[in-house]
DNA sequence: TTGAAAGCGCTACCAC
DNA sequence: GTGGTAGCGCTTTCAA
């Protein structure tokens, strides 16, 4: 800038105003200065200009996997939210500061605050890390989550109605007539444990009908979920043995997916044999075969509502949570 | 930081050093820093260390949507792109500023490069900025592009082999009996460009069997796609007609799988009146009905090969161009 | 082994 | 309208 301002014949700060459009320097000037700026290349250094402001213009979008050691942001729900958050951050002239976390490491989020290096942050799934959260939100405000709404939590999250689908889901397995309902996934994440609240409501209201829920844990990840249901199909036997299942409710569609990938494998058919219901509607999840029933998430809607929210709170003011529908989706695999 | 010097009794200096963990503070005052700084909950001010270090341990990715406006960053092949690159950086253990691009914007990357935000830059997509990255890539070397490898060009890419992997998907079409082969989608965009010389070469080699080469321009994004196919049935008539076609080769898959919508929604079936071959094998391919063969891209190994050479260049050495196979995986949409 | 001081590149205050 | 100057928070000479 120094070396502009030297060019041009005038001062750093004159430099500065021109640059930022200021009406305070003559209109001349103020041209020739940019002029001269856009031929010599000259851009002006953010680092400098964030240190200055106090601001950096961009947003954190942190992703922690700790329920998960080998879950990559590759996962397809994971890139569908991080598509449209972007977007919208884009949208809204900012950048994205895109970050893994990857615990056990209990320090990310204060580090991530303290480092100065965005004006509000994004965490995208609450993973084992609601202790932190928690911690976190007294003091530092422009924080909003992705994912279940708790008990007495003091943070802002964006997500769906995760017990009211889950149990529609479930509710619609059993009046298809399915009575043995697996759930397949690991409660102790906070979205997946309010899926499971919604399959244990819909089991008691049935409880004349069905067999006791069950639940058969898989983490996240597609080879993981595979693997927990190979195995658990190995256990119970086909059917009619004792162990025997009809239907299938996957914590999310990946695990659905493959659950019925592993179903298909052992000479099973989906839905004939076992019916199957994911959560998330992924974009695979109508392009599956057969197409897969799910509770819709609205992700773009989601990810819109995410950064809004984020923006507000950024401005100073104390946005409660919001809570969206999500809506089943009867497709083939449970028809 | 002064805080943390005005409480241990030190001096700035003393802070700084005992927390970059400097041999030269003794030992037992570094460790009462350490435990001050952790206590009180500071944190390195990122902004203010990258201005005085002159880097910023963070790499920024590019995404330039130039050639399709309504493109969003939701793209199945973006999303698992950047996922795996995110996965990457984040193992090197930068972290990741994620930019979307917009045209017509002369300028961004003369911006990105001169804001000084980052050490180093990947773009994932050449689009329409071809002549962009040319002019920049002279003066700043740690730039590396995903993107199909064009003549005399200077910058640094890492992709499949476009021209190959499509001349063997139109090669099995034609191995299979089918004589009309549609290309659907947009050579004006350099990947697509390759692809469909790779589709020139098969139909020059079997011009004896095959109607002359046809292209149907479609943009990248499902919908645009769709509403191309669609029309272009309409135009052509069905089997048996003049314009009859009996085979499409999708430029991505994402258009392909768009075909085999607008293709069964006219009434056609999937391979049997028309067989779908697509390129990049997104993990939807596989998963869709029928499941789509399709050229693959293996996206986790280029994007850490793109993260891996933007490394080497950081640190000043002069990478070539790295060029992957591309397999042909033969599935129900074609078989 | 420690501290004082300079300076990274910018913006905004204050004076003219 | 314009320029001088201070200072954002850090690291790193240089001197002690």
């Amino acid at each position: 800038m120094s070396d502009i301002a030297r060019i041009a014949g005038v001062s750093a700060s004159t430099v500065s105003r021109a640059l930022a459009g200021s009406t305070l320097v003559a209109a001349a000037k103020r041209d020739e200065i940019r002029r001269l700026a856009r031929e010599r290349g000259y851009v002006i250094n953010t680092t400098a200009r964030n240190l200055r402001l106090q601001r950096t213009q961009s947003i954190s979008v942190a992703i922690p996997l700790g329920h998960e050691a080998g879950q990559s942001l590759a996962d397809p729900f994971l890139t569908e939210m991080i598509g449209h958050v972007a977007d919208r951050i884009t949208q809204r002239g900012y950048g994205m500061f895109l970050q893994k976390i990857v615990p056990p490491m209990d320090d990310w989020l204060p580090q991530l605050i303290g480092s100065h290096r965005s004006d509000g942050i994004i965490v995208i799934g609450q993973s084992t890390e609601h202790a932190v959260l928690e911690a976190a939100a007294e003091a530092y405000r422009p924080l909003v989550v992705w994912g279940g709404r708790l008990a007495r939590q003091s943070y802002c999250t964006v997500g769906t109605d995760n017990v009211a689908g889950a149990r529609s889901a479930v509710e619609h397995l059993i009046q298809a007539g399915r009575r043995r309902i697996v759930f397949l996934g690991d409660p102790a994440v906070p979205e997946i444990g309010l899926r499971y609240q919604g399959y244990l409501l819909a089991h008691e209201r049935a409880a004349q009908q069905v067999v006791p829920a069950q639940v058969v844990p898989a983490h996240l990840t597609a080879d993981t979920a595979y693997e927990a249901m190979r195995a658990f199909i190995g256990a119970a036997g086909g059917p009619g043995a004792a162990g025997a299942f009809d239907a299938v409710f996957g914590a999310t569609d990946v695990i659905a997916l493959s659950a019925v990938r592993a179903i298909t494998a052992a000479g099973l058919s989906v839905p004939g044999d076992v019916a199957v219901v994911g959560y998330d509607d992924i974009v695979m999840a109508s392009h599956a075969n057969p197409p897969l029933s799910t509770v819709r998430q609205d992700v773009q809607r989601g990810a819109h509502m995410l950064v809004d929210l984020l923006f507000r709170r950024m401005e100073g003011e104390d946005t409660p949570s919001a809570t969206m529908p999500a809506d089943l989706v009867i497709r083939e695999s449970s028809a």
